[in-house]
DNA sequence: TAGAGCCTGCGG
DNA sequence: CCGCAGGCTCTA
């Protein structure tokens, strides 16, 4: 599991396809509390989807929003376990099962699991989204036209000296990118991850604006990374691990010049780039 | 803008 | 046993 925005996409586009236009039945709950010990409500959750049609499903960063004929939406985030599938009411239910959405009918079930609870289920009211404390903070999302080479200089010029890996995993100033992409983003871009961020040049400012976008693009038409577990809402592994050029690849030489590839340690995360092609 | 913390599972 | 994992929040 562990998804970033190519994930959610792939996510969200299938259960767009299958499921818009059912109606939840039922809700089921582990009565577990999620992301930060915070309970699930189960009452708004029961309120807003149990007898409710499904009129939407959109994805903003990486959070997968359900619509609601309730005037209601559901907010999912998969935090770093988090899996949502569409599976056969008849199968087992997996360990770590956290909330269930019968469908009107009987035969499918959307199922919520999540080993380490990191994810999150609220409701919020679907004309005033953006209002949301979840969505609200959010930055540029970079599958959209407002993400311009210009905007992203702008953001960048906007920090006190945090590095530029830093800055890409920030979702008040970029949303949707993790910490794959944000490494293949500044191998595509040829810029070291130390580099600071409000110190690159707007040529720089360009590339980087151009590769998190040809990245991202290309993890969705692969239906996303599958490194240790993801997998989509039908259960099925992405293809892009086999288009990754530096992720989990330290010590092996790179693509591009051959030199040994390094993995280094930043905000607690691993960084993975080429000490040759990065300056 | 770091660092710890939140959780479980996996691989060395 | 240890470190590590594709995320985010809260604190200093």
């Amino acid at each position: 599991v562990v998804p970033e925005l190519p994930e959610v996409e792939t996510i969200a586009r299938d259960l767009r396809a299958r499921i818009v236009g059912a109606r939840i039945a039922r809700v089921e709950l582990s009565g577990k509390p999620l992301r930060q010990r915070r309970r699930v409500d189960r009452s708004a959750l029961e309120r807003a989807l149990a007898g409710h049609r499904i009129e939407a499903i959109d994805r903003r960063a990486k959070y997968l929003l359900v619509g609601m004929s309730s005037g209601e939406t559901l907010l999912v985030h998969l935090g770093m376990s988090g899996r949502l599938a569409l599976v056969s009411a008849d199968l087992s239910r997996a360990a770590h099962t956290h909330a269930v959405f019968a469908l009107e009918g009987g035969a499918d079930e959307l199922r919520f699991v999540d080993p380490r609870r990191f994810g999150t289920l609220v409701v919020r009211r679907t004309d005033n989204l953006d209002a949301a404390p979840e969505l609200r903070g959010l930055g540029l999302d970079p599958t959209r036209a407002e993400f311009t080479a210009q905007a992203l200089y702008a953001r960048l010029r906007g920090t006190r000296g945090c590095d530029v890996k830093a800055f890409l995993l920030d979702q008040r100033r970029l949303a949707g990118v993790g910490n794959i992409y944000a490494s293949e983003a500044l191998y595509g871009a040829q810029i070291h991850p130390r580099a600071i961020a409000n110190s690159l040049s707007r040529a720089r400012a360009r590339r980087l604006a151009d590769a998190v976008r040809h990245v991202l693009e290309r993890a969705v038409e692969s239906r996303g990374t599958t490194f240790r577990d993801y997998l989509d809402a039908q259960g099925w592994e992405g293809e892009n691990q086999h288009n990754l050029q530096v992720f989990m690849r330290d010590g092996q030489p790179c693509y591009r010049c051959g030199a040994k590839l390094r993995r280094i340690v930043q905000q607690a995360r691993s960084t993975y780039y080429c000490p040759c092609c990065q300056r």
